[in-house]
DNA sequence: TCCATTCTGTTTGGATCCAATAGAGAAAGA
DNA sequence: TCTTTCTCTATTGGATCCAAACAGAATGGA
């Protein structure tokens, strides 16, 4: 039984079909959906209808709807995308001007990542810490009135399967890997926000397009052997 | 009345909103739209919510939606977006190489859109064809399996007011801006095939995303006085 | 034996009814 | 006169009912 207020029932299947409840490809039907959730179809469609619009399900045939296959080219154009998207973000930020309060709101999250990534051991808590100051950073490039498309477009991009970037790294590497990885992300943060303030458009732009998908490509942040 | 069946009410209620029947920041009633259109509340219902999913309409307050307001940042915003992922799925296309069917199929994009280019006149007829020779040339490059999520992205962009480039173009351009526009995005067609050929990426993304958005940016295609 | 047609059951889509609630407006108090 | 609170109404959200469409099975004919 759910909370019965439809953006609840929209996040509870969202979270059954991200952690894989619901299979990719297994197909979903009104009534049993709305059986297990103890609501009646009316919210379920609604709900279909919005993760449907999201990109997590997704039409088979004329009217069936099934859990939308995920393909590792997907997942890689969404990383791509996201990449593009938070660098064009970071690029109108450049152009437009640093203003004083995203200023600080980037100043913060520095010296706290700072803190965090300078400690001499990581813990579960400081990973999560990191995390929440990693999201306001991003946050603060990406959140303003002037480039609210790009923010809409990233966050529809972002209902994808890696749903969080955070959740990710935190489940999946071991604590010393994060903590290289963090190293490599607090460096990035430096650099963006370095372009930022100088008002480099287009060295902003490729860094922060760089730096949007370390957090995805877990497969590529492992330091590699040294060559010499 | 519209014939009862969702999708095409959705598109009605959308072709509504773009073409201003219903003016941006006016706030829409299920139970007045769903006389106007002859249906009940709930695929009107059902409509709201894909709209505004698509971002078309707007929450106000708790539980009123209203057509959403397009500021001018907004519009520039959606231009740069598409940019960068046009821009995007050309530089995937170039780096996996391009297929003997997509060649086949910008190749022809190429020929039909010389010829009416060419022409020492256009017409409203030829410049229809022009712009779904552009529309062929587009989803070329844009839609493939491994790019789904890209095309997917630009989709839900596109929803945005100018919903069409083609149509910005027809109305708005007089027949002799029009035809250097053509020019120019003929020209725009053969670099980008090019550099497809070639297998440069890099140069392909820049190439595309400028590309992509010359037929948005109507204010700066006038040809600029010489200089010299 | 195989194909086509029909029948039936399952599922989606639409209409209507009922309940909850947000928001406006009125009324009362400061 | 301004602010706060209360009430009432308009509107949204959920449940249920009904109709239509699709899929699959079964039966009949060739």
């Amino acid at each position: 039984m759910i909370s019965a207020d439809n953006s609840s029932i929209v996040a509870a299947l969202r979270k059954r079909i991200i952690d894989g409840h619901y299979a990719p490809g297994e197909r979903l039907a009104e009534i049993p959906v709305a059986e297990a959730l103890g609501v009646s179809r009316t919210p379920v469609r609604l709900a279909f209808r919005t993760l449907e619009q999201e990109g997590l399900l997704q039409r088979v045939g004329k009217r069936a709807l099934a859990v939308r296959v995920f393909s590792p080219a997907d997942v890689q154009c969404a990383i791509e995308v996201r990449g593009v998207l938070e660098g064009l973000a970071a690029r109108l930020l450049a152009e437009r001007g640093l203003d004083p309060k995203t200023r600080e709101v980037l100043l913060d999250c520095l010296h706290e990542g700072e803190a965090i990534v300078g400690a001499a051991q990581l813990t579960e808590e400081s990973i999560g810490a990191w995390s929440e100051v990693n999201t306001r950073f991003h946050a603060a490039i990406v959140d303003a009135d002037d480039r609210r498309v790009i923010a809409d477009a990233i966050a529809r991009n972002n209902h994808l399967p890696f749903a969080s970037a955070d959740s990710i790294i935190i489940d999946r590497a071991e604590l010393d890997q994060a903590h290289q990885r963090l190293r490599i992300a607090q460096l990035h943060h430096r650099l963006v926000f370095d372009a930022l303030e100088k008002g480099e458009a287009a060295r902003v732009e490729m860094l922060m397009r760089e730096h949007a998908q370390i957090g995805l490509r877990y497969d590529n942040l492992l330091i590699p052997e040294r060559h010499e």
